[in-house]
Parts: C-alpha cells; sequence; structure tokens
RNA sequence: CGGGGCGUGGCGCAGCCUGGUAGCGCACUCGCUUUGGGAGCGAGAGGUCGUCGGUUCAAAUCCGACCGCCCCGACCA
C-alpha cells in the first residue's frame, strides 16, 4: 500500500516548537516519527522502512562474517544482573513482577549471552562464535534529547564474540571491523572509526564508529590518516612564545590574580606561558599534581587512563594544607610528585609561587622541579598530527565494538577445556550498532532546505512518482500504468495519488527525500515521456520515454547516491 | 540532579499582566472555481485552556501543589 491518498504518512509544513535538531524536525515534519513520551518513539510507516532497510544490511553484514542471529528478550532476571555487578547502573530499569521478584528492562544482553553459552559450550571445538540478535534495549536516560538520537527505548543489534583466547578474539574483534566498515559504508554515511576509551571495564581495545554531524553529542580529532575521539585523542601542541630564559625563577607580585587570564593579563604573556596547576588525589597513591600549559585543559578520561586507577580533584584544604593557596599553586619546592603534560616543551614558564598573590617566572622542567611525562590534555583544533592540522568536529556514534575479556564470562561461568583438558574462561567481545542513529545521522548529513535526501540504499522508497493532473486526466491514468509498471518491477515506489496542487506534491516528496522523483505532467507526456530528477543536488535528469520506465528506473536507482 | 523555558483544537501561536465562559494562521469537512511549486471564494466541524485544590458572584487569566515536555549543564559501564 504505497499509494500516498491512503499512506499514512503525515508530513507537516511546521515543526514542532520544541524540535532543535535538523533530524529531529525533518523526521517528524516527514512524518517518519512521532513522540510518545520523554524519549519515546513510535517509527510511522516510511520511517519503520528506513529502519527495517538498515537493519537489513546489518543482517547481511552480520551473516557474512559467520554471525548466527537469535533472539533474547527484554525483560530479564535481576540476578544474573547481579552476578555481573551491573544491577547498581542508574541507567537499568528495574521493575517487579506480581510475585514481587526483581527484573530488569535489558539495556544490552551480555549476561543472558553468556548465560547460555556457559551451558551449551563445553570444548575448544566449540568455538569460536559470534550471536547477535537485534532487539529493543531500554536505557533510563538522565536526558533524552534530540529526537530519536537520544531515546529510552531503541532498537540495537548486539553481537557477542566467543573465543578461546586473546588471539582468536583478535579475529573475531577484526572481524566485526570488516563486517561495520561494509555496513558504514553501505549505509551512504560519511563515517570515522575511531579508538575509544576502554574505560574501568579494561579489555583491550576499543572503536567507536562516529557519523560527524551537527547534533552530534560526541567530538571527535581528524587529520588525514588520523580519527579520534577528543576523549582519547593525542597530538602536538600548538607553538607557544615564550619569554626569555632566566637563571633561576623568580618571584612576581600577581596581586589578586586567581585565575590563568588574571596572571596572563598582569604580566602581558600568552596563556600558553604558563602552567596550570591542578592537583588530585589518585585512589591508592594519594595526592599528585597535574601540570598542563596554561591554555590547555585537563582531559578527564586520559587522565584516568595515564594513572591507571580512579582520582579526584583535591579539596580546598588539602591544597591549602600540601601547597598553598588555592590560585597560586605551583610544581617548584613541593613534596608532591608533579606529572607533566607532553603539551608543555622545554622553556621558561610562569608558574604559581605556593604563595599567595606571587607567581615565579623562568620555571624550567626538569631544572626547577622534577617530573614524570604524562599525555593528559585535551587536543584542540590545529594540534598537528603528524605535521598536519586536526578538525574537532560533532559526531554522533552509531556503533562500537569492544573487547571485553572475561569481564562476564568469569562471573557466569562460561568456560571451556582446551586441549590438555585445562578449564579455561572464555574471552568475549561485544559490538552495537543502533539503527535510529544511522538513520537520524543520514538525515542531518544529506539534509538541504527542502528536506531530507536518503542514501538510496537506506530510503524508505526508491522512487516518489508524482501524478498532477485532476481526476480522469491523461496525466493520471498514466502515472496509474507507470506505478503499477514500477511496482511489478520490483521497484519500491511511493505514487502520490492525491487530489493535491503541484506545488504541495513536490514539496511532500523533496521533504521525504526519495532519491529519484519522477512526474507525470502534461509538460513532458505530450512527448511520451515522463520527467525525473534526483532528489541529492536537485539535479533534472534526461526525461523517461513511457516504453522504457522500468528499465531506465532500475538504472537510476544504482545509479544514484 | 542543577539552571532556564513551555503546557490553550492535529501543527504553529495570541489571549493571562489588568478575572466576566476562547481567538488567529495552517490543516480538516462540504460546495463552486482553480490545477506544473505549499490555490480562491463561501459555508462548517473540532478545545475538560496539563491535573488537582484554593481565592472569587465569576478563573485560560490570580494563588498553591502535582504531572508532563523541551533546552543548557552534569551524567552517558
Amino acid at each position: 500500500m504505497t499509494r500516498l491518498s491512503s499512506y499514512f504518512l503525515p508530513t507537516e509544513k511546521q515543526a514542532p516548537a520544541d524540535a532543535e535538531a535538523l533530524s529531529h524536525r525533518l523526521m517528524v515534519r516527514a512524518g517518519l516519527v512521532r513522540q510518545v513520551g520523554s524519549g519515546l518513539w513510535s517509527w510511522l510507516p516510511a520511517g519503520w522502512r528506513v529502519h527495517q532497510r538498515i537493519s537489513a544490511i546489518v543482517r547481511e553484514e552480520m551473516d557474512a562474517i559467520g554471525g548466527q542471529e537469535m533472539l533474547m528478550p527484554v525483560l530479564q532476571p535481576a540476578e544474573l544482573w547481579k552476578r555481573t555487578n551491573r544491577y547498581g547502573i542508574e541507567e537499568l530499569f528495574k521493575v517487579r513482577d506480581r510475585r514481587d521478584a526483581e527484573l530488569v528492562l535489558a539495556m544490552t544482553s551480555e549476561e543472558v549471552v553468556t548465560l547460555h553459552v556457559a551451558q551449551v559450550v563445553r570444548s575448544y571445538r566449540d568455538l569460536p562464535l559470534i550471536l547477535y540478535h537485534i532487539q529493543t534495549k531500554e536505557r533510563d536516560e538522565p536526558r533524552p534529547r534530540a529526537g530519536v538520537l537520544r531515546t529510552r527505548e531503541f532498537i540495537m543489534k548486539d553481537s557477542y564474540s566467543f573465543d578461546r583466547d586473546q588471539e582468536g578474539l583478535q579475529r573475531s574483534y577484526d572481524r566485526h571491523i570488516e563486517a561495520y566498515d561494509r555496513i558504514f559504508d553501505r549505509s551512504g554515511l560519511r563515517w570515522y572509526r575511531v579508538a575509544s576509551d576502554v574505560g574501568m571495564m579494561g579489555g583491550s581495545g576499543a572503536h567507536e564508529y562516529m557519523a560527524p554531524c551537527p547534533a552530534g553529542e560526541n567530538e571527535v580529532a581528524l587529520a588525514p590518516g588520523y580519527a579520534a575521539n577528543v576523549e582519547v585523542a593525542s597530538a602536538q601542541a600548538q607553538d607557544v612564545v615564550l619569554p626569555p630564559a632566566l637563571d633561576a625563577p623568580e618571584e612576581v607580585h600577581t596581586p589578586q590574580a586567581r585565575t590563568i587570564a588574571d596572571v596572563a593579563g598582569q604580566l602581558g604573556l600568552p596563556a600558553g606561558a604558563l602552567v596550570k596547576a591542578f592537583p588530585v588525589d589518585v585512589e591508592g597513591r594519594g595526592l599528585v599534581m597535574v601540570v598542563v600549559r596554561g591554555d590547555h585543559r585537563v582531559n578527564d578520561v586520559k587522565l584516568a587512563n595515564a594513572l591507571g586507577a580512579p582520582w579526584r580533584p583535591a579539596t580546598t584544604p588539602e591544597i591549602e594544607e600540601r601547597l598553598g593557596p588555592p590560585g597560586s599553586i605551583g610544581p617548584v619546592g613541593i613534596d608532591v610528585p608533579v606529572l607533566l603534560d607532553e603539551g608543555v616543551a622545554p622553556g621558561p614558564y610562569v608558574a604559581g609561587a605556593n604563595r599567595a598573590d606571587y607567581h615565579l617566572r623562568g620555571v624550567e622542567p626538569g631544572r626547577d622541579f622534577a617530573f614524570e611525562r604524562v599525555d593528559v590534555r585535551s587536543v584542540e583544533a590545529g594540534d598537528l598530527v603528524d605535521g598536519r592540522p586536526i578538525t574537532i568536529e560533532p559526531a554522533i556514534e552509531i556503533g562500537n565494538i569492544f573487547q571485553l575479556g572475561t569481564r562476564y564470562s568469569v562471573p557466569l561461568g562460561a568456560s571451556y577445556l582446551d586441549e590438555q583438558g585445562a578449564e579455561r574462561p572464555i574471552l568475549m567481545g561485544c559490538y552495537g550498532i543502533g539503527m535510529a542513529r544511522i538513520a537520524a545521522a543520514a538525515v542531518e548529513q544529506f539534509a538541504d532546505e527542502q528536506g531530507i535526501s536518503w542514501p538510496r540504499t537506506i530510503a524508505p522508497f526508491a522512487v516518489h512518482l508524482v501524478a498532477l493532473g485532476r481526476a480522469g486526466s491523461e496525466e493520471l491514468a498514466t502515472a496509474e500504468s507507470v506505478y503499477e509498471t514500477l511496482r511489478e518491477g520490483g521497484i519500491d515506489v511511493l505514487y502520490d495519488d492525491r487530489e493535491a496542487g503541484a506545488g504541495e506534491k513536490f514539496a511532500d516528496a523533496e521533504l521525504l527525500g526519495a532519491p529519484l522523483r519522477l512526474t507525470v505532467g502534461r509538460r513532458t507526456l505530450e512527448s511520451g515521456e515522463i520527467e525525473a530528477v534526483a532528489r541529492r543536488g536537485m539535479k533534472a535528469l534526461d526525461s523517461i520515454p513511457l516504453a522504457e520506465v522500468l528499465a531506465r528506473v532500475r538504472e537510476l536507482c544504482l545509479a544514484l547516491d
């Protein structure tokens, strides 16, 4: 049923007032999705077609690497989640049944899939395995936002690999990289695979797939041949002009100066000629002073990774007791270990004197204080990677892959016997893809003033057929036959047979964004042809003789973006 | 969780300050006209003004509580 006159496609001229993100506005306006509650969305028929097409691509590529599709429940016993120590996660929905038994709504399915594998797999001969499902996920998000970009309920493809050792895990991981690269290529997106934080879960590797677009919640650092989440990105800092060196540090009076900007302003120096001291308390290690260049910022994630332990900013009393007045602390003459960021090149800097209203100038790392080198600053646009400047772009995370190791197999008892009869834990990986985010990213990346311009591989319809002319006209009769021809030829065609003006029909076609628009109207019908326009760029194509419609449309469907 | 904002017909909004039982544009229904870029004229239908309570002769409007939604931030194994 793809006659627009009877298709459930509620397009709107005006977007809801509270919709901000482009994809949110357009997906609602085009009648693809409708909101039910905060972070809760229905997919209307045309939107669901997009979703299904994305799922089909994912399914094909997962199957191609040997993935086996299954289906696990959303509602799961809380017990399993307690065993893996995930029951305390805030985002996890917890519910109770009529007998007061505790259940959860799954946000992923590591517990359940591992349970099955633990029950079934006995021997190294049963490995490796890749299992996946495409299933609803529930997350009690603190703040749903931007339409379908961040929701409390969404459908995700999550796969899980099971291998006997790290080499096997790496192979499964690499196979997922191949599959994911193909999936995102096929979906028509501009995307990057970036190194990502492995977090406190440990594991030996993690990547995120990022689609740059304005509504993105993440930031990626990009340079030719380089892409990384800014959470973990490293780059060479931009040079800063330093004042002349001194034989030894000298105190300078800096009354009331509490911030880098204050000090730099008073001394007439760029912020980069100062160093910034950031005292932190590290679990199991105590107080350390992290020092970065004055114009740089400490990156929480990189710091945690460099320390290899949880940390927190030192409190004011701790700073006053061990160092000096907050706002005037520095690395010289203290009995606290100093971690010096790589962004601080050799040379004389201005640093806090650990004495109110005074700073030191001419402070040289190594000469005036000892330090341990770390890389803990956030990279900035213009920093260099292999001599090339990076840019920082917002991006949507459309997929992630993660080497879990034995994080779940040990607590859930998933093990196997090796050739020697020794019991060993199974090594796991987990791999996710959010279908809705692919759709939203495509909208964001390719929309123009008129509306959406879908990549052909995930468009709800390949062809949007517009009939002009009123009931009983030759145009309408011809359009009917073109519609039937295309439909019987297996083309996904949406036929606008409504009694509406041309402007309205064209506007809706452009809003909905099918790659190819065909128009049956008097203008070209006289010469036995119909018009064709490519949605991407609104490029007029050669008119198509009626007798060749099916063949020509087939060609165009493969040729268009 | 902190900050800000908003709930009036399907969508977008006005009315609220200064109480007197609801209005505009689009969409919708019917008729006539129109028909290649969101048509014209005429006639209609559609609203517990988020909910509950309070003040008052009278509440969309004033007061209180609650609910919902959005944006920024925090958060996002």
